[in-house]
DNA sequence: TTGAAAGCGATACCAT
DNA sequence: ATGGTATCGCTTTCAA
């Protein structure tokens, strides 16, 4: 039956408002009325902010949450943090979110498909306003979880054209197609490519637009090969691809990888074997990540707005926070080329 | 007066524990128990958990943080969270605290010293428990703010010896002196360096550490650069280094570079003049991040452990959430190097 | 075992 | 302008 209500508070743990209104003699009501720069006398005032700064008073963000029904915190959830990609994304969000007064909290799912829709059934009513993420694979269970997720989330990525979420893609079709276009017009013809796994989203929509762009040409892939969007499996792939041309002859004379750390392993397996870049193989990377600038030469690139991606994300899910009305939209980053010295 | 107390809840947003309960026909406290798996008759828990299927209840992190007083977030602040060396760290932070149920949330302070103290104060009581955070500098406001932080703080880096906070540093000098002693070991004899910004605390370190790593191997420095820790800066450090030793005469026969960006940026530099790396110059950098992988020839460099740094950071805060009352301590992570091809 | 009620710390709505 | 108090959603005594 509320001891504690009649006894004063003796510095016990941080200082509340409590404590700050006890200290000054005023109610807990006008403190935080003080605190807030709402109203008060002058005189009140002044000895409100003089118990405060006494006490070293900072508010505990986690009352006025409960209270307020927000936290502003944007959750991010990525398969991996330290894909270069991601990063250049996380970079522009924060930037985005932290001009609102907003924090980023960042949850790497490790590419584990039952982890992304735990975390938007649990951690989406965790801590978070809101959420954006990027899952690489989009199964019906991301479906149905984002459909009933109870925080508005944001999905940067391939989703069915009839889920009713905002999302923001990237243009991967148009982005390959812009990399062929560019080694055709250079003078390339047998264009090989080096990809991701297939059954993911950007695997699967990289292989179709290589093969309709080369179409579009005239031309037939010279070679394909699949492996992890890492730097190991490039250079593999890399090695594969040019034993299986031995004879100099019908090695490609270009590349296409499908991101830029398949692009540093091919690169790599390619000047170990002596081959000149872009003299005797043109290589284009996809992402336009910082990689693209420490290799030697530097990597040609195609650029799928992995920041522009994330800024727009930010800034669907922040208009959504202030009208939660508004229909599902969706945007497309459109793709472009960066020419550096590996073509 | 308390009018919502008296009428039944009705589907108003989110579910609650209220929701729950009062589907179920019992009281919150015994919804409650049922739904953190204490105590409950079989019957009674049956009904309350189909109850919570039903509605999709999930408990509001917010509120539980604010009984529980604690939140399972941990804080964690870095100059730039681009910076592979941070990527690496926050990689191991995270899935160290991942075992635990904790959540990273990651502020990006962009080396500005104001925000960081300000972090300290404010942040450090708003939404986690504790903090791991990596100043590049440390000032006196520093040291203020993190004396009387509200919550644990563990520093990575350096910090005066006498200052009463967890803290996990690298060994600079001893870095410097393993790359100085292999390339002294491997014939090279006209050793120059290309570091960051004397004025932070890495770059101090690696300066002193280089020029007594060379008097104890009878030598001195061949030449000295100086400018940020970025790719760019290194590429304009190692021309200017190139330039002033005109002749191949009295070029330096071996770089170290205060971190793998420099390192890369200075690789590039020396194969667009036509040196060969390692066969006319001897290349190392330091930080060992994935950078070192991506070259062509690989990189040599020091690893100062910043994996490992934020793997032991994250052990001590979680050891000082479990059990406050321990003394401050500090760890020095011990560096290794990793010898590729530059070398 | 179950339920009533007291907090956690802050804000906002009332009266005064 | 100021103070009393209900409330956010949950956990946790304390009684019954």
């Amino acid at each position: 039956m509320g001891r504690k209500r009649f006894q004063s508070q003796v510095a016990t743990g941080p200082a509340t408002v409590r404590t700050v209104a006890d200290l000054a003699g005023v109610s807990i009501a006008s403190a935080s009325r003080v605190l807030n720069g709402l109203g008060g006398s002058p005189e009140l005032s002044a000895r409100v902010k003089a118990a405060a700064e006494r006490v070293g008073y900072v508010p505990n963000a986690i009352a006025r949450s409960l209270q307020a029904q927000r936290t502003g915190l944007i959750g991010l959830a990525v398969a991996d943090i330290g894909n270069p990609v991601y990063v250049q994304m996380m970079r522009a969000i924060e930037a985005e979110i932290a001009d609102c007064g907003r924090q980023l909290l960042i949850h790497a799912t490790n590419a584990n498909a039952a982890g992304e829709t735990e975390l938007l059934r649990g951690l989406a009513r965790r801590y978070v306003d809101g959420m954006i993420m990027s899952p690489l694979r989009v199964t019906e269970a991301h479906l149905n979880a984002l459909a009933k997720s109870a925080v508005p989330v944001v999905v940067v990525g391939q989703l069915p054209d009839d889920a009713p979420i905002d999302n923001v893609r990237a243009d991967s079709i148009a982005g390959v197609r812009l990399a062929v276009d560019h080694l055709v017009d250079t003078g390339r013809r047998r264009i090989a490519m080096i990809n991701g796994p297939l059954d993911t989203v950007p695997g699967a929509a990289r292989d179709t637009g290589f093969r309709s762009a080369l179409a579009a040409r005239g031309l037939a892939p010279a070679d394909v090969e699949y492996g992890d969007f890492t730097f190991e499996a490039g250079l593999a792939a890399a090695r594969r691809l040019l034993e299986r041309s031995g004879g100099t002859g019908d090695r490609p004379d270009a590349i296409l990888a499908a991101n830029d750390l398949i692009a540093a392993g091919t690169l790599h397996a390619l000047l170990a074997a002596g081959v000149r870049v872009p003299h005797d193989v043109a290589l284009v990377g996809m992402d336009n990540t910082d990689i693209t600038e420490l290799t030697f030469p530097r990597l040609t690139s195609v650029d799928l707005g992995a920041a522009e991606r994330g800024r727009r994300a930010a800034r669907l899910l922040l208009s959504r926070l202030d009208d939660g009305t508004i229909g599902p939209r969706r945007e497309t980053v459109p793709p472009t080329l960066v020419q550096r010295d590996s073509t």
